[in-house]
DNA sequence: GATGAATGAGTGTTCATTCAT
DNA sequence: GATGAATGAACACTCATTCAT
């Protein structure tokens, strides 16, 4: 789209395939900047090699975005932004409650897994004590939606008499988030200490079903628990 | 113990403290490595700053450790071995299976919480892949217990008949420590974005009962639930 | 004169009012470069701050003045230029010997310190010792107008017993520009190290009056001393 | 001094000749600095120029002063501090005050004519408006000796009523300032314009004899002057 | 064992200038 | 004439590491 009219001036010399394209450009350099700060972190990635990487040089990563920090915000930003456009295609709203919450903790604990760069720069992130990320004055109101989502489900649920009372949906989002992320961001030092079992499609198959049940038996009333599949 | 028989030496004039004794000087590297290891990461930690910070120069890092990795190596080695310490001075196994698991996994989330440094090393070390982890042979071994006990724990459980059946131990302890290192290590752009309520004291009171509510509520069999306290 | 003719095209939109304006822009441009380079010097100066400062871009810089230094070669000849017209402005040639040669100094005195843009300009050239006015090569007749102006002034004063004799007049204006250069030129550092005293109003008064007062003692028959306001 | 006990180590490779010379590598840095800046101004000056001139690397430019400002700034306090070392070797105190006067105000002349790198470094510092200089503290008190010199002299010479009254010593030193600064700093652009006849040998002679001239005429009594030599 | 001095290879960034439309 | 995009060479500065004593 970004890219329309330029694809007659790339057939021929494959040097000159982003000329005059600037949101090509644009994008062609944060695709490689998300693969290297996400691979690296921030101290750890190289100007020189985003550059190496890109079909453009490294001037025109300056002209772009000044400098190696605003780069770096600039994939954060945007990888909330997908990440959340993600998670905003899911349709919820007209599910009976425990299905609804069956279904969005199996859709976050996929999405995490299936978007390890996103939890690697949420990790870096973490390790920078959200330093780049209080920058980004948009990233809070980007991600209350899931809170709102959540509180809806939750909700119903009590009206149903489903869920039991005294569970606060920023929590139970918490929970959720934590049994996710850790399944992705700690794959490494997991299993270099109890081995790869839990890796392995089988391991991750278990897990998944796990997580959900230990969400659902947090939330549903103890009576209903073995009745929900 | 690494610092025995040094308090002799050490009297005189405090600029030389560590002068001629090595194992202090070691002691005093290795610490202030560990901070700004677990502060800044690994690229972003300069070997200048930890010799600015030590009682003694950057060339007896050198002569010590050898190089930057090595270093970082034994600072990460190090912290494992502390920790699987404290750990291991929890005496479990005289307790119902119930009251064993609710202090564990108590025991856990405050550990993790008062060892933030360590479990930032352990992020770090994710960023990496594990890749220095895993240079580290005895690093399995020592936490290895940790599984055992909770095997324990769960094998007890069962006997008694409180525990429901086919959960395995590593899953187990996978999901206490997913809640309890989360907690820790992404508090940073948990805040940043939904606003730090759970960072504050009342509402780590309030995680934590409801980590161990839902271990709990995982493990117990569902006609025990409510019963439990 | 450069702005001849342009003002009907103006009326209209006021981001557009050099559009189609080629004497506009170039004595825009030369405004700020001027700015410019008086302000930071010819390294000093950056192309983009200029073209920022502009109405223009960047590219017009380069296709109406070729290059930086053709640019600065511009701005210095243009400024040297106005500097003559201000001082032919000034009409000595029917006052009394003394009257003319009290009020030449004064004159260079005051326009010299209402002009420290171009007095830094020289400044700058001196400090590449004027390796971009030698380019310029009308500056030479353009400024010995002020010598035979003085010229006649002395010759008269002579004619009417009123100067000594054995001055020449070059060197005459070579003081009378001493005094009335430094005043402006090391104001900075003459202030830094003996305070600001002669740099406020009441220490520039007392500093004209004894450079006016200097130059003419040098000059009178010492018997005429003291007689001369 | 500072390179005593370095001759030996010199003899032998030439390359290695500052190995290990603290002292001798500061000076040599400085030295080429202090050429470096005074010809080409701060930001006209590369550190990799002053480098290839070093006997060292561009590495230890850095390693012993930081960074370019702060080099520029100890070449500007050397060069401050060296000229006042200079002009205090003067012993004006015993010499009846039209001497002292005359011999001061020679000395100022010839001392600023054989220092044009010093000279130079003040234009420079003037450009930047005395920034760099405003953050050396010391250089206040280094130069207030020469006014108190001056009233020394002058307070002298009304007590033998020879000087006139009511001249303030800060606005005299200026006066020959202004005089014996400018000969230097304005030398390539008025021999541009004017040709250079005030340059060579002769006309530098006839400008310090009228400089001189200048002062004394302006601070004698007026019927003293023409028995003054 | 211990220290300050020294270093080469990089590392982020900037500059004047030119290209493509 | 005019514009935004593009560029290579340079530039100030930093890093982990080693040398000389």
């Amino acid at each position: 789209m970004a890219e329309t009219g330029t694809d007659v001036r790339r057939i021929g010399s494959s040097r000159q395939r982003w000329k005059q394209d600037p949101a090509g450009v644009r994008a062609n350099i944060l695709s490689i900047a998300r693969e290297e700060f996400s691979a690296n972190g921030l101290s750890g990635t190289r100007i020189d090699d985003i550059a190496a990487k890109t079909a453009t040089s490294k001037r025109m990563i300056y002209y772009y975005f000044g400098d190696k920090d605003a780069l770096y915000r600039k994939v954060l930003e945007d990888a909330y932004r997908e990440v959340r456009a993600g998670e905003e295609a899911l349709e919820l709203d007209y599910l009976p409650p425990v299905v609804a919450l069956r279904r969005l903790t199996e859709f976050t604990f996929d999405h995490h897994s299936r978007n390890p760069a996103f939890i690697r720069l949420v990790m870096i992130e973490n390790v920078h004590n959200a330093h780049y990320l209080d920058q980004l004055p948009e990233i809070g109101s980007l991600n209350m939606a899931a809170i709102e989502r959540l509180e809806r489900i939750y909700q119903k649920g009590l009206a149903d008499g489903v869920f039991r009372a005294g569970i606060a949906p920023l929590e139970l989002h918490w929970q959720i988030s934590a049994l996710s992320f850790f399944n992705v961001s700690n794959r490494a030092t997991f299993s270099g200490i109890f081995g790869n079992s839990l890796s392995r499609p089988s391991g991750q198959k278990a897990l998944k079903t796990q997580v959900v049940e230990m969400v659902l038996r947090f939330v549903l009333k103890p009576e209903l628990i073995g009745n929900h599949t």
